[in-house]
DNA sequence: GCCAACGTTGGC
DNA sequence: GCCAACGTTGGC
């Protein structure tokens, strides 16, 4: 299947780019999502080796922080089953949870932030759906051509 | 199935 | 902290 692209939101006082990285281990869940439209792009259409661009919601400068990468093939997210969790689904059970999720495994963190200010700025990008009003999906689909541009944004920051 | 009320997201 | 936009819930 051919590589694909993602934007995903976290927000660094609850999970961000520097945790991801400091992981021990290959693998992190991306666990909590509790919307019917991001869970589908997990399910159905994320698989190994997709490259996701890691943004930094709800915080002082929002914007992409770095690259991370799927791992593997999505499954049942345990956290709606863990009545101790601040995810729990009452509604899911082990036969039939209504979540599930993807793996992801660090990549990069850019030098500075790609900010949601900068990204505005660029025509290459107007596509985005997180630059779109009134956005709020936590995953979104981006183009080859928008992923490769932010990343240049990303590590040209350094030499600015 | 409509839709008002409510809760959440997230930039500013 | 404000508030617009959006998703979900539940009465009818």
């Amino acid at each position: 299947m051919a590589k694909k692209y993602w934007l995903m939101k976290s927000e660094p006082d609850v999970f961000s780019i520097q945790d991801l990285r400091e992981r021990p281990g290959q693998r992190t869940s991306w666990d909590g999502v509790r919307n019917y439209q991001a869970r589908n792009f997990m399910r159905d259409e994320m698989s190994h080796g997709d490259g996701v661009l890691f943004y930094h919601s709800n915080c002082k400068t929002p914007g992409v922080a770095g690259i991370a990468e799927v791992v593997g093939e999505s499954h049942d997210d345990p956290s709606a089953l863990d009545p101790e969790s601040e995810y729990y689904d009452p509604k899911s059970t082990a036969d039939k949870n209504r979540w599930q999720l993807v793996d992801v495994r660090f990549v990069e963190e850019f030098p500075a932030v790609v900010s949601l200010e900068a990204m505005r700025c660029e025509p290459e990008l107007e596509g985005m759906r997180v630059l779109q009003r009134g956005n709020r999906l936590s995953i979104t689909p981006v183009t080859a051509g928008e992923f490769h541009h932010v990343c240049r944004m990303g590590r040209k920051a350094a030499k600015e």
